[in-house]
DNA sequence: AACAAACCGGACCGGTCGGTCAGGTTCAAC
DNA sequence: GTTGAACCTGACCGACCGGTCCGGTTTGTT
């Protein structure tokens, strides 16, 4: 859906990532200057978060001001075409895990590379962490992350190998939570994540504990 | 340190809780406007978090924003007063739980009661959830937190009821990754964090799983 | 009652933000 | 080469922020 190489009849004014216009081809200069934002915007999100300002990421790119905006109409949907380009990343490496030998081993490897993209990417862990980025791209996006996430889960629990009441949210909304949790002190010690996965997924693996008492969530946003 | 009750001898300059002058009695309007304030800030600093803006909160109290910085030089001071005064009341619910016939149970309800304070008040969990504020009446608090938490851990551990290798430093952290984990999908259900206490606390209790690879924190912020 | 110190409050300051727009420039079609 | 639409730019706008300041008010004391 954000793939920049993506279909170029699709919707322009829902896709932002593709020709801005349906007549004419776009001009050599338009599509220059849009690499370069999409590239400084990934960065300074990246090492910033989302209080990145427009400006700082215009000069990044060495582009001015006027230019993002005219490339996408608000902050917002910039923030969103970056954000869904790494959602579909994880997708795609969640898909890549599906038919892996060892379904246990596979879900621990698609957790292990989100909380990866989340270290590495503020904006990424900002958006995907709280309920204020409603965008359609991104919410879309996380959706089709929870499929492929019950997908890995359905194939561990079949395999026995974690509990059967956990979910595919139950695994996004986990892999978030442990970037959280370290954190506070990751400055201290930036893979202290690990630490925090591995006892979680202790947790799912307790096959033996009693259920949950508390029920999975059917939904992730809006009320 | 930061209760309001507090010894008035303490130094002013660094406990804007007590009275502002060491020579004179402070006025009564002063004292009320005082209480105003606290109350005030406490209030609009749980719902809106710590961007609430002081005049949001001056208004709310009935007074002017020049009155505010009469009494908190900075904003982050009044914050961190808010806050201290949160993490002091926590520390007194660790220390209730201390002597409890349960370990395992009083450990538990220590996370259950940092988790449901972060819940109820966002400027605590945005404050003990990031390394951003590093006020140090903030870091005192957190580090008494940590104490009280290895001391419940301890009885714990030694009861052989979780496993040998967490600790307090562990246990604070993850009481915030739980409430993080579960605020993404709270607007749909404001309990779903009861789901992922119980999971970690699984991952907590698995006393035969194989040791933690990843070695635990010995400090929590800095670098 | 009279006084001075403490206190109050909101206009004001410098700064930053997302977003707009007029005017100059560049590209591509012919 | 000419032309005109698409494009680029940075000065500019209004809103909001934390923090300052001083004229006017309140308070406790004498």
């Amino acid at each position: 859906m954000t793939n920049p190489t993506a279909n170029p009849t699709a919707n322009p004014t829902t896709n932002p990532m593709t020709a801005p216009r349906t007549s004419r081809q776009a001009r050599a200069d338009a599509l220059r200057n849009r690499r370069l934002l999409l590239g400084a915007a990934a960065d300074v999100f990246a090492e910033y978060g989302t209080e990145a300002s427009v400006t700082q990421i215009a000069q990044r790119a060495g582009i001015g001001k006027g230019t993002v905006f005219r490339h996408f109409p608000t902050k917002e949907d910039l923030l969103a075409a970056i954000v869904g380009e790494l959602l579909d990343a994880l997708v795609d490496t969640g898909v890549a895990l599906s038919d892996a030998d060892d379904p246990e081993a596979a879900l621990l490897a698609f957790m292990t590379a989100g909380v990866e993209l989340q270290v590495k990417d503020r904006a990424f862990c900002e958006v995907v962490g709280r309920p204020s980025l409603r965008h359609p791209d991104v919410q879309a996006g996380i959706e089709r992350l929870c499929e492929v996430a019950e997908t890995l889960t359905d194939r561990a629990r079949r395999q026995g190998t974690v509990r059967q009441d956990i979910t595919g949210r139950d695994i996004v909304l986990l892999v978030g939570g442990v970037h959280q949790t370290a954190a506070p002190a990751m400055d201290a010690d930036p893979e202290l994540w690990r630490r925090y996965l591995g006892l979680v997924f202790d947790g799912i693996r307790a096959v033996t504990a009693a259920p949950l008492a508390h029920p999975a969530p059917d939904h992730m946003r809006l009320g």
